[in-house]
DNA sequence: ACGCTTTGCTAACACTGTTCGCAAAGGAGC
DNA sequence: GCTCCTTTGCGAACAGTGTTAGCAAAGCGT
């Protein structure tokens, strides 16, 4: 009850019996173990594990398994390395965008994570520097926070395409069963469609983020 | 091992015992329950009982858990109303996207489902309809599918920043988080935000999805 | 009426997140 | 040095989950 958010809740108070490991350390240890075995099996007893602990243990640094989570995501949106604004916004939007999806790419269980988006402080971090960046822009901040949030939408869903390999077993069923219907006949249009002008997602994403920001930011057209 | 997909295996075999409930009536039921209670609460027990049956009965008609997400997902994009091309493929495709929209606020749990896109037959049928009103679009193929997953991707995203307001409790904490760090004078550009041009997302949606589709696959401009 | 096949149900298993009580470990005060 | 006192570690336990195995029940064809 002492305070309901992660980020406001202190560390130890210095007094007692020293804690073996802090709350960044179990974070790491969480984080590690996910890229490695994929947040289903990122129980709590495995982090614990991992610590050479056992799993009650973590409930003295972590309020539950979500709130591991959360710190979890906000550890790794402190990769985001911030530069100093160009001049150019678009650029540096997608510049942005492309190390938001490398990010995704190096901790693919980010893409499982569902929940509301996390604002921890390295989230918030980021939000600014996106503000930063469009600050000089003319359009009101309802539309910069849309464009941002259509961003990061973007960037787990283009992350979730690529990282669909490595479950070949259900792909492998999916195509079989897209296979059958088609030979049906119906469906003429997907049946018709061109494999050789379907690139890798990771190929089309920055051209297709940089296409959707300016949709979304830079209309010198009419409104029709 | 019959059949490694849902959408190839067949029904009823006629002879034997005859089931009392089919593999529909289940899905109708987990959607129900789903739309009252949740995906969290949708056990396997639940939708049992509120079939007045045990728990383990349920496996006669479903392999799994998550094959029974994906019947749902399936069931639910039949919502969909498919009508005639008007000739103007973008008001289509928003008119279309506006329909999913309304199914993810109809059935929430949805933008809980994560895991892969399913295509079962109606996710198939709506993807046959989207190519139909790109039929005559001059982009390639690769084109005109990356924009129906941006599409989908802004549908499930707008759908969950929509209902993130049945969660007071969490929402409410986050927010005095951010009013705290707001006060420690960082972060200039969020505290500078202006809060009377931040309107409602599904008011938004419409045209976000429009500028979004139009600067995907409408490039009359060069191409800087 | 009798097999045969398919379904329903219960109990069980392995596992999950989470809680509770008690032992352990170090600093402060004398 | 020895106590107190606060904080942490730990193991067992609890309620609940998805899933499976074995057996009873219920219709059809002969």
């Amino acid at each position: 009850m002492a305070h309901e958010v992660v980020w406001l809740r202190g560390v130890s108070s210095g007094v007692g019996r020293p804690p073996r490991h802090t709350r960044e350390t179990v974070t790491l240890a969480a984080i590690h173990a996910a890229d490695r075995d994929g947040l289903p099996a990122l129980t709590m007893r495995s982090v614990a594990a991992q610590l050479g602990t056992g799993g009650g243990s973590l409930y003295r640094h972590v309020a539950s398994r979500e709130e591991l989570i959360d710190l979890m995501v906000d550890h790794v949106a402190g990769e985001y390395l911030l530069h100093e604004p160009s001049g150019r916004w678009l650029d540096d939007l997608v510049a942005l965008a492309v190390q938001g999806l490398q990010i995704h790419l190096r901790h693919p269980w980010l893409t499982e994570v569902v929940g509301a988006p996390i604002v921890g402080p390295n989230g918030l971090r980021v939000s600014e520097h996106v503000m930063t960046l469009l600050d000089e822009h003319p359009a009101n901040d309802g539309q910069k926070l849309v464009a941002y949030a259509v961003m990061n939408a973007l960037i787990t869903s283009f992350a979730r395409a690529i990282r669909s390999a490595p479950d070949p077993a259900r792909t492998e069923a999916q195509a079989a069963y897209l296979a059958h219907v088609l030979a049906r006949g119906e469906h003429p249009h997907l049946a018709a469609l061109d494999p050789s002008t379907a690139r890798q997602p990771d190929d089309v994403f920055p051209e297709a983020i940089r296409r959707v920001l300016r949709g979304l930011l830079d209309d010198d057209r009419g409104d029709r």
